[in-house]
Order: C-alpha cells, then sequence, then structure tokens
RNA sequence: GCCCAAAUAGUUUAGUGGUAAAACAAGCCCUUGGUAAGGGCUAGAGUGUGGGUCCGAUUCCCACUUUGGGCUCCA
C-alpha cells in the first residue's frame, strides 16, 4: 500500500472515532463497539438505548463537525488491562475486548497485557492507530446508512446498529462518489429489469421467484444456446431430470443432513418425503449409476439447464442475483482421475470464450476447505489434499492470476470459482469448477479399468454462467440494458413516418421476421421523432425509418440508425439484413 | 431469520385525520410530420393485506406480505 493510501485510511478511520464521539455526545448512555475503515469510508457499530434512524443522520453530522473544528488531537497512549478495565468499565464490548487481549486471544488492540488507547477529545477508544495528528485533518464526511449487524458477526450475539459513512479528503471527491452511486443505481438490473420488460416478480407468487417475461426469456435461451454450442463443441451431451426426489438421494448424497433446512419439502399424500432438488448432482449420478462403464466410455459429460430450488432466508433475496428458483446451466462430467486435468482445463476454456464474448473480466478463486473445521465437509482430509492439489496444479498451468479461499470449498470439493461484481461493486460468483472425490465414494460410482478391476471415478461439477438469474443480472448492469445486438430481445424497430407507409414499413418488418431477425413494426399515430425516443429508450440497437424516399427505390429499403444516435444511412433491406446476421453470428 | 426504511393508477411520483393530484404509458380524435417527446379528449387507484384507535383512517398504532440497504447465510 502506498503512502497516500495509508494517509486515507488513517483519515477515514479517525473519522469513525469522530462519528463515535459524536453519538456518545449526542446520545450519551449508548455503548459503542468496532468502527473500522471499508471502502470508501468507515462504519461504527454501536448499542443505543433508543433506536436512532436516518433522520438523525443530519444531526449527527452536525454534531460531528462541531467537534472536528474544535482541532483536537489524536493522542495514544500504551495502559495496563487493569487500567483499561477501570476506563472503559461502562462499555460492555470494550471490556469483552480487554478480556480477550488478557487471554492473549487477540493482538488488533494490545499484546502482552497492555492496551492501546487513543483519545480525542473527550473520547477514548480501544485502538491501534494509526490516526492523523488532528481532527481538522478529516475531511468531507457524510453519512450513508443504518444496518443492523451482529456482534462479530456471529447471528447468536446481540444485533447493532451500524452506522455507514463516507468520507474523502475533498467535498469534489465525496461529490464525485456519490455521483457514482447515483450513476450505478441507474444501471440496476431491478430497474432496468421493469423499464425494458425482461422480468416481473409477483406478491402472489412469493419472493425471490423472478417470472420472466417475453423479452427477457428471449436473453435467457440465447446465453444458453450459447453455453451449449460451447459445451456440445467439447462432447457434452443432454440430460433431462424430474425436479423433486424421494429425501433418500438426498441422504446418499449428504445433502439432507447438511441442507435440510434450505430444502422445499414435499409429503406426498401417502405420507413419502420428497423435496425440490437443490441441486442436479446426485439425479445425474443416477444416469451414470445405472450402467457398468467401461474405461472406454469416460468422460461422460452431462449437461443440463434446469432450476434448482432454495429455501433461502428471505432477508437473503435480492432482485436477479439472489433467489429462491435457480436456473444452473449445470453439467457433471464423471471421469477417471487420470483425467481430471483435461476435464477442467476445457471447462476453462469455455469459461474463457463464454465471458471474454461479453468482454468480461472475471476473478479467480480457488475454494478450499478449512482444515479446523472438517466438520462441515464430506471425506477425508487426504482425500481434499490430492483434489486441491490437482486445482492448484490446473490454475497455475494457466498462469492466471488467482487467490486462494480457505473455507469457501463447497462440501464435497474445492472448487476453481470465477468472480464478478454488479454496478455497487458487491462481489458474485457467477462461474464454477467443482473437483468432487466425495459424491462419487457415497454413489459408489466407478468403472472398468484397462486391468479389468473396478476403478472409482471423480466428478467434476461445472456451471459456467453459475445462474441465469445472477448472471443476466450482472450482464443486464455490465450493458446498462443496451444488449449487444444478438442479445437484445428487439433487434430491430422499424419505425413508418406516417401512415401511408405502414404498408410498406409492414413489409420490410415481414422480411427482417422472415429471415430470423427479431423486429417490431409502431403503427402508433406518433411524430417520427417519438417513435425514435421510444425504440432509443427500449435500448433497440437498430432502427429502420421508413418514408418517401425508401418507398419511392425500386427494391425494399429502410434508412438506419442506431441506439447511439449514428446514421446508417439508406440501406438496401437485403444487405442491411445480411450486414446484422454477420454481427449477430459473431456474437456483436 | 435479525436491524433500519418503504409500499398511493401499468410506471414514476405528489398529497391529506373529513374517501386523492400529476406526468408518462393506455384508448379515442385531430395532425401525416424525415432522425430523442405535435395537440386535444377519455378512462384508470380509494392508497399492499388484515386488525385496532377515532364520529371519521390512505394519513396514527399493531401484525402480516412484499421491496430496498445491511448483518448472518449462500451446495
Amino acid at each position: 500500500m502506498n503512502n497516500k493510501n495509508k494517509e486515507l485510511e488513517s483519515m477515514r478511520h479517525s473519522a469513525a472515532h469522530l462519528l463515535a464521539y459524536a453519538v456518545t455526545t449526542l446520545y450519551p448512555g449508548t455503548k459503542v463497539a468496532i468502527g473500522p475503515v471499508v471502502e470508501n469510508g468507515f462504519y461504527y457499530d454501536f448499542a443505543f438505548e433508543n433506536p436512532v434512524t436516518t433522520k438523525d443522520f443530519s444531526r449527527i453530522e452536525q454534531k460531528m463537525n462541531e467537534l472536528k473544528k474544535k482541532d483536537f488531537a489524536f493522542t495514544q497512549k500504551w495502559v495496563s488491562v487493569k487500567e483499561a478495565k477501570e476506563l472503559f468499565k461502562d462499555e460492555p464490548y470494550k471490556m469483552e475486548i480487554i478480556t480477550e487481549i488478557e487471554k492473549g486471544e487477540r493482538e488488533d488492540f494490545g499484546h502482552k497485557g497492555e492496551v492501546s488507547i487513543y483519545t480525542s477529545g473527550e473520547f477514548s477508544d480501544l485502538c491501534k492507530g494509526p490516526h492523523i495528528s488532528s481532527s481538522k485533518q478529516i475531511g468531507v464526511i457524510k453519512l450513508l446508512s443504518l444496518a443492523g449487524a451482529y456482534w462479530k458477526g456471529n447471528e447468536k450475539n446481540a444485533m447493532l446498529t451500524r452506522i455507514y459513512g463516507a468520507a474523502f479528503p475533498t467535498k469534489e471527491e465525496l461529490d464525485a462518489y456519490l455521483w457514482r452511486l447515483e450513476e450505478a443505481k441507474k444501471r440496476d438490473h431491478k430497474k432496468l429489469g421493469k423499464e425494458l420488460d425482461l422480468f416481473v416478480f409477483s406478491e402472489l407468487v412469493g419472493s425471490g421467484l423472478p417470472l420472466w417475461t417475453p423479452k427477457g426469456t428471449v436473453i435467457r435461451e440465447l446465453l444458453n444456446d450459447f453455453v451449449w454450442k460451447l459445451r456440445r463443441e467439447r462432447g457434452y451431451q443432454k440430460v433431462t431430470i424430474p425436479h423433486i426426489t424421494k429425501k433418500e438421494l438426498y441422504e446418499t448424497s449428504g445433502h439432507w443432513a447438511k441442507f435440510q433446512n434450505e430444502l422445499f419439502k414435499i409429503t406426498t399424500r401417502e405420507g413419502h418425503e420428497f423435496a425440490m432438488k437443490p441441486m442436479n448432482c446426485p439425479h445425474h449420478t443416477q444416469i451414470f449409476a445405472h450402467l457398468p462403464r467401461s474405461y472406454k466410455d469416460m468422460p461422460q459429460r452431462y449437461t443440463e439447464t434446469t432450476m434448482v430450488y432454495r429455501d433461502e432466508q428471505t432477508g437473503e433475496l435480492s432482485g436477479l442475483s439472489r433467489v429462491r428458483c435457480i436456473t444452473q446451466d449445470d453439467a457433471h462430467v464423471f471421469c477417471r482421475k487420470s483425467q481430471i486435468t483435461a476435464e477442467c482445463s476445457s471447462v476453462w476454456d469455455i469459461v474463457d470464450s463464454f465471458y471474454s464474448a461479453f468482454g468480461f473480466k472475471l476473478e479467480v478463486r480457488l475454494s478450499l476447505h478449512d482444515p479446523d473445521n472438517m466438520k462441515a465437509y464430506l471425506g477425508t482430509p487426504e482425500l481434499w489434499t490430492e483434489a486441491e492439489d490437482a486445482l492448484k496444479t490446473i490454475a497455475k498451468n494457466r498462469k492466471v492470476a488467482y487467490v486462494e479461499a480457505k473455507g469457501e470449498a463447497a462440501f464435497y470439493g474445492p472448487k476453481i470459482d470465477f468472480i464478478t461484481h454488479d454496478s455497487l461493486g458487491r462481489e458474485w460468483q457467477v462461474a464454477t469448477i467443482q473437483l468432487d472425490v466425495n459424491m462419487p465414494d457415497r454413489f459408489d460410482l466407478s468403472c472398468i479399468n484397462e486391468q479389468g478391476e473396478k476403478e472409482r471415478i471423480v466428478m467434476i461439477h461445472c456451471a459456467i454462467m453459475g445462474s441465469i438469474e445472477r448472471f443476466t443480472s450482472i450482464l443486464i448492469e455490465h450493458y446498462a440494458g443496451a444488449f449487444p445486438l444478438w442479445l437484445s430481445p428487439v433487434q430491430v424497430a422499424v419505425l413508418p413516418i406516417s401512415d401511408k407507409y405502414i404498408d410498406y414499413a409492414k413489409k420490410v418488418n415481414d422480411e427482417l421476421l422472415a429471415k430470423g431477425i427479431r423486429s417490431e413494426l409502431d403503427t402508433t399515430a406518433e411524430s417520427i421523432g417519438k417513435k425514435i425516443r421510444t425504440a432509443t429508450l427500449q435500448k433497440i440497437p437498430f432502427m429502420g425509418i421508413i418514408g418517401q424516399k425508401e418507398a419511392e427505390q425500386s427494391s425494399l429499403c429502410l434508412s438506419v440508425r442506431k441506439r447511439d444516435g449514428k446514421d446508417g444511412g439508406l440501406q438496401m433491406l437485403d444487405s442491411f439484413i445480411n450486414t446484422l446476421k454477420q454481427s449477430i453470428e459473431n456474437h456483436e
């Protein structure tokens, strides 16, 4: 980290102290927890005696600015645990931290029985710093939001009130940041999904259950066809499974024990327990397992785009990013251990081809198990190490930057996850390649090898988009709703200049439709300016304007306008269609 | 699930303790206009659902549903 970033961080950290100072001054009796720096600002967690709301923000901000002007210093002092306990005897959260320092369980605020304290004005806090030297150096602050947060991030603990704030050295930088936030909100897939009529939610159907309109469905299917094309070239075969199953399938797979709270359960009239499928792998194993497999038949690559259902907590749901019915472009490769590298690399190739078609940059995360929490996983530490080493080798061979994330693995195996961000910078996992050496054990999946022996196989779970819902949400925000031609639900809007040219325009529109172009004819009695505006707001890539000039030509013609306003001039319909087809072919 | 906030016409929003206003969209009429909003008229909500307080509730209170921002979770 460079010096400038360190300075900014100290400033924001000092702003967090200033917030706590202001809050404890305004609301005596408020207990303080912790207040770290985050991207673009800071937060501080409080236990208020009486609830505060965002309406109190201006008052708090005013107090902060007032205190800031007093130009107090941030001074550090090391005290003994005993002294610290005396100083913070009325602050239960601080006392808890001091006790942990005493026990040697944490070193972030002190060490060896000594505690670091920063005092600023009349406010003291456990803190190792660093801080800026004077409160006047704190930049421009704006309180942004109020949120509940569990003490120490544990849902069994008390719910504290977290106040988020932004802090920048100058007002210009703060305004620029707030403007960026506003711009990001304009790309919000929930907003654009409504405006462009791609998907809807119904209170009657329920939360987390999106309904896809004709336009949205066009996009889903085109994306899915693209993935299928890439898979077909690499030897995948489509399979189809039912959406419910007996609970015994998940008892065998281990999902019932681990995820039964997240399963939508069904009891039949005869009293048998079924569940909506929350994943597809156990079903797919049964397709693999129904025949004895020769090593010559390996690998078997099954793919299926299908919905899975998960009873997510309502508070976790969000637009298309987090839903209860997830369309996975799922695939399972059943292969021999010796085939792992080739198969994983092949999937990675698909991921690369697919995402580069959209100009997406993905971050790579190697999701590993947490050796200190083996009860969360199936299988032995040896199996895990073996599987993880295989993935590490593949990642290294591809010479891409990746991070390792302990504890992020699936319960049956390590993963290579591909991560991207939404318009507000939140991280989402999209594609995934998961190596599974456990499920084959549980379902006794094997092939007969060259020696005529039964050989345990492995499974590779992979999804390219991950969830079509989530991928679509990211894509909508990536393009701000202006999809490339090949993905646009409506590719051409045919706009007659007046009623007189509707017949001619209809011929043009019919010809476009006949050639497989998604075209729409605007017959409203509006001015051409209005029709252009409407089509532009709908982000339709091409407009074909039809009037006297076009109708006079010997063959079908249209004047082309692009959605960015560029004039494509008068064109013969045939050659226009050919140009479009070429672009569509190239995923432009 | 937890914390905070919100819910008014298809959409975006205004407003009020005495049953609600507008713009866009829609329908009709006039206009037949050449590259981002031509004009007029009409219809459309009883204010998310259910309770409570009140002479009277869309407005105040409670619960639920849904949505947003977080927390926790995310095979």
